[in-house]
DNA sequence: TTTGACCTGTGAGTTACTCACAGGTTTTAG
DNA sequence: CTAAAACCTGTGAGTAACTCACAGGTCAAA
């Protein structure tokens, strides 16, 4: 397979498929008639799984550690499952932070309703965001 | 004010002060003396407002314009609340898309308690990962 | 045969900072 | 009074994960 047709079965940019490849998630050989980039079926394999672990929130170099654990012939289950773990922690504060956020938003938005649109008051900006509470800077430890 | 005067009053990077400052968004004066920047409490201002907008998910040009339209007296009122009414939708779609992966991150480690750890099957690598479902593009629009 | 679609590598752009560096200034301690 | 610490300056690079632009080489179809 040439870049473009592995691109396009896993549904990516040719271009990041480049960017995988300069990366080491994909291992191509070369075409020595003309230079081209030569990708497998486990090429393609290996494309689909970095896509649905980016999805997930895996990041390209821990992406590339579970490949290489494979190519080793080591299961890289448990550091997935460690890693998916820590994964879900975030996701789930990251969703209790969008909802903190949500609420607040939608009070400002009909506390906005009572004011008039036009107020030529440019020096004091928008109150509701100027008097907007700082979030907490988070003391959880990570990130 | 001194740039490390003013970020600490803003909870800020100095870094990020000057950052600002080249990006247009303060406009101190300088010294003549020592070519330091002086910032005065109006800069203070506009800082702490640039920060709590960040906060809810305005862009550095967004600010700016936000900033420069007070510049000029005229109120920023209305294209703020364009913008945040946006922000309040993409809150909301970031929101619902977050609440699916984690239940499906949950389905998938309630999975993975059943599987032996080391399994040494490199080469199927992750089922549960290798099988996940693409995420639809989201055609509903609503939670 | 010539166009057009593809390939190559490299380098830059994206966002909003953060950090490193080298050199000038000011403050503080001894 | 001087030396060191702490600050200031501008510039350039690094971050994450791509995406795009460019210049030049290759290949398939009309």
């Amino acid at each position: 397979m040439k870049v473009k047709e592995i691109a396009i079965g896993a549904g990516v940019n040719p271009d990041t498929v480049r960017f995988y490849t300069r990366e080491g998630l994909l291992k191509p050989t070369r075409n020595p008639d003309n230079n081209y980039q030569q990708y497998d079926s486990e090429d393609s394999r290996r494309l689909r799984f970095a896509r649905k672990a980016r999805q997930l929130g895996f990041s390209l170099p821990e992406i590339r550690q579970i490949l290489e654990q494979a190519d080793d012939h080591h299961s890289p289950c448990p550091m997935v499952r460690d890693v998916f773990q820590q994964r879900l922690v975030e996701v789930e504060r990251e969703i209790a932070e969008l909802q903190q956020l949500r609420s607040r938003m939608t009070a400002a938005l009909s506390a906005w309703q009572d004011m008039p649109d036009g107020t030529p008051d440019g020096h004091t900006i928008c109150r509701l965001i100027e008097h907007w509470d700082e979030p907490q800077p988070d003391t959880s430890g990570k990130e």
